[in-house]
DNA sequence: CAGGAACTCTAGAACGTTCTAGTCCGTGGC
DNA sequence: GCCACGGACTAGAACGTTCTAGAGTTCCTG
């Protein structure tokens, strides 16, 4: 006997060996009513015997209704990593499955989505994609569509995400009560939500009568964009800076520190994320925490709602996050 | 009209529109001899026109053979994502698709694995699985089974890793060179190939004659674990310490370093796995690299011959590791 | 004691594909 | 002019489910 040769029990199978009919087992197996104590009891222990696992491909094409929701992630974001976990529990709440689709560097979004359009799967949903509005509302047209972490202006996209300018002004206030005045911006480049974070940055300083002081350098997602940034930095050093995310402060605060400047002594850093690793002890990040647990049960829900078919009224959701002071920010050097 | 309202089309309705069968339609979808050029054309045509998506779940519950293989990996894993990515490579090499199934802190492997046998995939690619043996012959029994990253001792099971024995064999080496005695392995505690490379230590330690001043430290995955050895390790600090993997080793630097050891002046540290974060410049860990790449191209080439059914005389695969010098390794400090 | 109602169960159609076994037609060899 | 052949196409069964409609029971109710 060869592994996995041997035929898969089917419905039939069970049935024939419990001596009823096909459509009994199937409502057994639903747990649906139309079926006495005793024979259920015998079936399922039937089913049991021969390790019967129901056929979902089946299941769903029968019945239309799919109950699987498609996520499209990006293996190379840890903090999207978060968001699935969350996605995870909140989907097995709203008893929905889900099916993972990733985008890598040599994967790119269409190829991610369209693997999933073949499952036929109820809803999905997009964690930060990059493809242009006009391409989101396309597939919107055939299915409701829900993207987390992006901002999407379009009446048939849903939208849940962080108050991105609000984080921005929280990091910023927060380097204000320090008494930090030469706050720089390091930006995430052509990322999403990129903008947001620099209008949020933009606005604060501004509403503390900093305008003079702003100063936007372009950075990235990754750790080598903020390192790049570091060094742009450092010819004429602000007191603080507020970084695009977690990743590209550690590129920065690893330039920064081999350059002998003291952190938070000479410089603040604020991140964006809390990923896992800012809490890393010698890391340490002050950061921006998105609510994953609150975005991750709306996104559902919103995927949910809009398979049912519900008339939702607001298409976005947008959820506060917080700052978690750690140990890179302090007090502005005295002059 | 409300998103996802239509329902989306078929075969049948391709056929409709293109006044042909919908077996011949079938036929110029799958790209499969019997038809003209002509009508291949005009059904392409209108296909295109309707939008029409094929329905996976019809298609694979027709044709039996699914070209489908599931993974599942741990959402925890930095590691494991970049095994993700060669996987998605190789599978597309294969012509193969990929359905993923995440282990998350509140989502277990048994349901991880029972979520992709509904979604009946062909074989099934295990990323360091934690359920014992006799779990893992069990679903071998009913299709073919890869593990990765694990050794596993069963005529039924297929196994591709990374040789970790010598793996640490290659850490201590470069150690002794460096011209360390009193070198210490912070093990993995529980975890998969965690007994594979505490053996390889010994191993490495007894070749070079310096059993008498082996030490292992329980540690574990996270960077807590690594954390905790390193307080346990200070009492009496060695001048060398392998780790169990590069995370732990952050967590083991971070405490080194604020107990005011210098790296590597008075502490060498070799860890595992050439995450991404290794790299980072301000960590900088000296490591051992796992081969991604052929890993992963012989896991999925093993999960396609399983599936053809060819008759594999080789159950395990292992990989040779190799050693990335970088700054947390030097000569050990001078008595 | 007729007539439901409630419950348990079953037959058979349906879902959207692929596959098998054809039909139909034109062409070419004899 | 007959027959075999091959290319283009089609009808209908099959895959493993769920769903609809209904067939038997038993049991209550007036």
């Amino acid at each position: 006997m060869r592994a996995g040769e041997q035929r898969r029990p089917t419905l039939a199978d069970v049935a024939a060996e419990a001596g009823v009919s096909v459509a009994l087992v199937s409502i057994v197996m639903r747990d649906a009513p139309g079926a006495s104590a005793a024979t259920r009891q015998r079936v399922l222990e039937v089913a049991r015997r021969l390790d019967y696992q129901p056929d979902s491909r089946a299941r769903l094409l029968r019945s239309g209704e799919s109950r699987l929701l498609g996520v499209v992630f990006g293996v190379q974001h840890p903090f999207q990593h978060d968001l699935l976990t969350g996605l995870y529990d909140a989907a097995d709440k709203q008893g929905y499955e889900l099916t993972l689709s990733a985008v890598t560097p040599r994967r790119d979004e269409r190829t991610a989505i369209g693997g999933l359009l073949q499952d036929r799967c109820a809803a999905m949903i997009l964690l930060g994609p990059q493809i242009p509005v006009a391409e989101l509302a396309a597939l919107a047209g055939r299915m409701p569509v829900v993207v987390m972490m992006r901002g999407v202006r379009h009446k048939a996209v849903d939208v849940v995400r962080t108050d991105d300018v609000r984080g921005l002004n929280l990091a910023v206030d927060h380097l204000v009560t320090l008494g930090h005045t030469r706050i720089a911006h390091v930006d995430g480049g052509r990322m999403i939500a990129s903008a947001e974070r620099r209008q949020g940055y933009h606005e604060a300083m501004r509403r503390h009568g900093l305008e003079a002081y702003a100063r936007v350098v372009v950075g990235g997602f990754g750790e080598e964009d903020g390192a790049r940034a570091a060094r742009e930095l450092l010819a004429d050093p602000p007191t603080a800076v507020t970084m695009f995310n977690d990743l590209s402060a550690a590129g920065l605060l690893d330039v920064v520190q081999r350059h002998g400047l003291a952190i938070p002594g000479d410089l603040s850093v604020v991140g964006y994320d809390d990923s896992s690793f800012s809490r890393l002890a010698h890391i340490d990040l002050t950061t921006v925490a998105q609510d994953i647990d609150t975005l991750t049960t709306l996104a559902v829900a919103r995927a949910v709602e809009r398979i049912a078919g519900g008339g939702v009224t607001n298409r976005e959701i947008v959820i506060p996050p917080r700052l978690i002071i750690r140990g890179t920010t302090g007090s502005a050097p005295t002059p």
